[in-house]
Formats: C-alpha cells, sequence, structure tokens
DNA sequence: TTGTAAGCGTTATCAT
DNA sequence: ATGATAACGCTTACAA
C-alpha cells in the first residue's frame, strides 16, 4: 500500500479511500491511484484490515457432522448466501463434541468473525454461554432450543408430520406405523405429535407398537421393518421421519417381497437426492434449505453492529412431494 | 494483551513468550501471566498474529461443487486433517466458473492463508499462474494435470478401470457396456482405458457402440441405458464410471423387468452412501478419499517455508468392493 | 480534497 | 530472563 501510495505520488491514507470509495477522491488522483495498484498488482490485505476493523469478513458455520445430506444441504447454501454477502465461510465439523465445538467457537472470536451459524448445537455445549458475552452476531439454525433468547431458524416440524398423516389418510390408509428419530431431539417428537393428529383427525389411531423409535441412520430404518414384521403388525403404510430410514425400510420390505406401494404404501422426509433416484421413487416431505440458510445469513448481516439482539424465531414451512412410492388403498388393494 | 502484562506487572513480549511457550521464561513469571490470563479471559487475537507472521493460520479448500458425494468426501476429511494440523478451513465453492476460481483465490491470498488444495481445478483457469506467483503452497487434489509443476494428489484411475473390466471379466462377462464420465475430462479417459486393457487381456472387446459419454450424473445413467437398449445391444454387464450413472442405470433397468444382477450385472464406481443402500447393493470400486486428503494437508505443511517446491505426483490406489449387483454369467444364467 | 499520525494486537529484534 | 520498540498493513480522526 505503501508502495501503490509512492508510486502514485499520494498518500496511504488516499488510497486506502480510492479502494474503499466511501470518501470522496479526486477523479484524477483516483485514476493515478487506480493506475499504481494495477502496475503493482496491489491486493488489499484482509487481515489487517479485519484487525482494524474488528471485522474478519468472514462467516462461521458450526455442523456436528458432515457427510450428512442435512448438514450438506446447510454447507452449500450457507456458503452460497455467504459469498453473495461478500463474507467467506469457514467451517467447522464438531461431531457434536461440546469440546470440539468450543475449540472452534473460541477461534472464530479470535478471528473477528462477523456472525456464526449453528446447525445443532448439542445440548451441554456452553458455547452459547460464551456467545452471549460476545456480541457476535449468532443464529441457530434447524435447533429448537427452549430458554434461549438467540436467533433461530426452524422447520415447522409438527407441520411436516401432519403433511405426512394427512397425505396417507387421504390415500386411505389407517393403519401406518412410524419410524421415529430419536425421541430426546424436539424435532422427532413435534413430527410425530402433528402425525398423531393427522391419523385422529381422521378417526385413527397410532398405537405404541406402531412406533419405532429410530435414529435417522439407513440401518434403523433396516431394524425398524424387521421389528415390524416380526411383531406381524399389520400395517397398510409406513412413514419414516427421514429419507434415510425409509430407504433402509425400502430394503427390508424389498428383501420380504413385499411391494411398495402396492402392498404397503411408504414415504420419508427430507428430500434427499436418493429419494428421487430409487425405485420406487420416495414419496417425501421436504424443507426449504434454501430459504433457511439465507435468512440465517441474513440475520447476522441485520444484526451486525446493533447492541441488542431481537431475539427471533422464523419458522418455516415444509411441503409435500408425491412420488411413486405411496398409492391410494383400494379394496382390491390395486394401485 | 497490554492488559494481562499489566495486570502480571510484566511486558507485553513476556506475555507472548509465555503464550507461544517458545522462548525461556521464569516459572514464576509464567504463572503470574497465567493468572492474568485467566482472570481476563484473555484470548490472543489470530488476526494480529496472522499479520505479524505471514501466517493466517488458514487452508483454503476450493471446490466445484458442494452437493456430491466425491467433495462431500474431500470437505469432510480435509476438514479433519485441517484442524488435526492446527489450522482451519474456508471452504469455496466456485461451481467451476473460472471467474469465481479467482475471486476466491484472491482473498485467500489477501488473508495470509497456509495452503490451498484444489479439487479439480478447471483448465481454463488463470489461478495457477497466479499462484505459482505466489510461494503459497498448493496442491491439487482428484485432478491431473499434464504440464504443471504443482504438486497433486491423484487416484489411478487407469488400475480402476482395470479393476473393473478384471472383476467382470473373471464373471466370465464378455459383452460388456460401459457408461463414462465426460471424455474430456482425463479421469475418465483413464478409466475407460483401463477398462478396455482389461477385456482385451481376456479376448474380449469393447464396441464403440457399447460405450456411452455420460457426465456422471444420474440422469445420464438412465440415457445411456435407454441408448443401449433402444439400440438393442446385446450386454451382459455394464460398469457405470460413478455410482450416481450406475443408479440411475438401475432405475431403467428395473423400469424395463430386467433384473440385476440376474439378467445383467451392474457396477459402479466411488462406493458413495447410496450404493450399498440400493437394491441391490452396489458392486463397486472405492477411492481413499481419507487418505487422500491427509496426504493434501501434509504435502502443504511440508512445503509450508521452503522456498522451492518439490513437485510432486502422489497416487494412490482404488480398490474393489464386490457386493450384490455383480453376479457370475452362468450358461443356465443362474446366478 | 488530501496528508499526518495514531492505533488495531501481535511478534521479533535488540538491548539490558 | 525480561523490556522497549519497530513492524505487520490497514483505517480514520484530525489538521491542513
Amino acid at each position: 500500500m505503501k508502495d501503490v501510495a509512492q508510486i502514485a505520488g499520494v498518500s496511504v491514507s488516499t488510497v486506502s479511500r480510492v479502494i474503499n470509495n466511501n470518501i470522496p477522491v479526486d477523479k484524477e488522483t483516483r485514476l493515478k491511484v487506480e493506475e499504481a495498484i494495477r502496475q503493482l498488482r496491489y491486493k488489499p490485505n484482509l487481515l489487517a484490515k479485519g484487525l482494524r476493523l474488528r471485522s474478519g469478513g468472514i462467516i462461521g458455520l458450526v455442523v456436528p457432522e458432515i457427510i450428512h445430506q442435512t448438514f450438506v444441504n446447510f454447507i452449500h447454501y450457507v456458503e452460497e448466501s455467504v459469498v453473495d454477502s461478500g463474507f467467506e465461510l469457514i467451517l467447522g465439523n464438531t461431531h457434536g463434541d461440546p469440546e470440539k465445538e468450543e475449540r472452534f467457537i473460541d477461534s472464530l472470536i479470535r478471528r473477528n468473525v462477523d456472525g456464526i451459524i449453528f446447525s445443532r448445537v448439542s445440548d451441554q455445549s456452553r458455547v452459547l454461554n460464551i456467545l452471549e458475552k460476545t456480541n457476535i452476531p449468532i443464529v441457530i439454525i434447524d435447533r429448537f432450543l427452549e430458554n434461549e433468547n438467540i436467533p433461530s431458524i426452524v422447520l415447522d416440524n409438527y407441520k411436516a408430520g401432519l403433511l405426512a398423516g394427512q397425505h396417507l389418510v387421504q390415500y386411505h390408509h389407517r393403519k401406518i406405523a412410524c419410524i421415529t428419530g430419536p425421541l430426546n431431539i424436539a424435532l422427532s417428537r413435534e413430527r410425530l405429535k402433528g402425525f398423531k393428529a393427522a391419523l385422529s383427525e381422521a378417526g385413527a389411531i397410532l398405537p405404541d407398537d406402531f412406533i419405532y423409535e429410530g435414529d435417522f441412520k439407513f440401518e434403523s430404518g433396516l431394524a425398524a421393518v424387521e421389528k415390524f414384521l416380526s411383531d406381524e403388525i399389520e400395517m397398510t403404510a409406513i412413514w419414516a421421519q427421514n429419507d434415510m430410514m425409509a430407504i433402509g425400510a425400502l430394503k427390508v420390505l424389498n428383501q420380504h417381497g413385499i411391494q411398495v406401494p402396492e402392498d404397503i404404501s411408504l414415504m420419508g422426509m427430507d428430500n434427499i437426492s436418493s429419494s428421487e433416484m430409487i425405485t420406487p421413487a420416495l414419496t417425501t416431505i421436504t424443507q426449504p434449505f434454501q430459504e433457511m440458510c439465507q435468512k440465517a445469513v441474513n440475520v447476522i448481516i441485520n444484526r451486525k453492529g446493533k447492541k441488542e439482539l431481537a431475539p427471533s424465531r422464523i419458522v418455516l414451512e415444509p411441503s409435500l412431494i408425491i412420488r411413486d412410492s405411496t398409492c391410494p388403498l383400494l379394496r382390491e388393494s390395486v394401485c
């Protein structure tokens, strides 16, 4: 920068003004400076700028896992929004470990990040307390926090369950099994609640042995159906609370020669890419990932500078995608 | 830092020495300083450090795409290695656009990054030239560059083709179709070359109409089989150069009532997670992603500081995973 | 409109 | 072993 100033025959402050062009600079001097910049291939250093401005030009994204479609979606769309807003993205994988969470957050703070987006903070983590002391904008995505006054972006999971239930009920199913996520996670409970509501609205009930508590992984989809079958549960449809488990369920149904959707209708949730690639393509519930991520970044950018955080909870809507894995239940059981 | 020094009754330089503990400090002073640090909850600022040291503590990862299993693997394992080595990861998605590549690289440079890992630079990009002028360690992953003396980590794609071919040949297949990636990409050509070599070793040939040039996407798997079938190609096996296309192929085969593997054996490559979830589980070729990423980070760390880059090409080996989608071809055509 | 100079928070050199 | 100080490269009062 000094060199640029020298060559252009001006002072460094003028160079700075040209670069940031927030303060009026004479046209001619500007041209001289720009020429010098080109000539020297000068690139302003971002660390120096960040140090001075107390703003690193960086947004941190914290995920508990990377190889998992949901988080891949977050990474993808958050990166997009972050870059669109002129920042860069630092990515950290915590493996759900509070200690790693803390270490990562710590270094983000020390980098003067402009904001932090968390997806699924672990409950035991102290990071939120740590962060409340700083005034770094922060937003939680995809995770409902009871008592925190921290902005968050969540899906209406009750609605998701409702949509799933309504779809199956509308197809005349009454004996429906459900494979849930871990029930100590609020989102699984919400989905289940909505699902039950849809059934009971149609006069159907969901007995306990029609519910299998999975963990959102493929294997628990397998296990769920094994269990249903060995218990001789008579069901005409299954809803798995995510596609991964639905795909597991499908695998076991196939193995037992049970046709989907002819014998049993099956639906999932998330609309992961495999869900439309498998046969039959999966009926599913989709989440507005892109919108969630954009809002998350916006919350951060809007809150920048403002001392007081206006804690907000933005709730977004899921929607139904009907494909080939569900079909109306007929007397003749023909699709 | 000044505050810490004040409270501990020492100078800032001493505080610095305590923190970095590279230079001997009296035990007692050290304790005093550490106490002061705790008391003030002092966290050294990484931007200032990076500015001073010309080393941002950051490694950049450049990918052309995020929602794609291969790059998800890279992101996952690179993040892991980067963090293990005490750095942080900045992630940039270029969408294969040379201009975005350039912008991203530019800001990495301006952040004094300690290294850059590229997966699949676009050929037209000028970034490599730009980077050659700096002495930022850089390594290319998963992409063979002809004339560059830049370190790279690649898979032995010829070997991958060979393995695929040998497996099918060993199962007595002779009429085998192949769905390739874009043939303007070296890696697709290498795979094809290896594949052909395996076939011809067994006295089989691969006629041109048994080859379909895809683009590694699901849809091109669909299109390929449609083409084969409408051309009435008589094949007993298909190799798709990645799992995505194999899954597409499977879908169309299913739609036409063709059983895999009873009627046609099918194999893919990459070992993406869906490949073992679908029915039948896909026989595939797997890449040592974790090792590739670790090596990439190591190359960067080893090269740091050294002026002269020792251009290296590290070649890693693929391996075969036999699952349910391929079976030996028998006279009776029973599996 | 432009220049001067202080300061952002470190580390490294040089004395002591 | 420790302290004073310059420097890293930028922005921004303040002065001119």
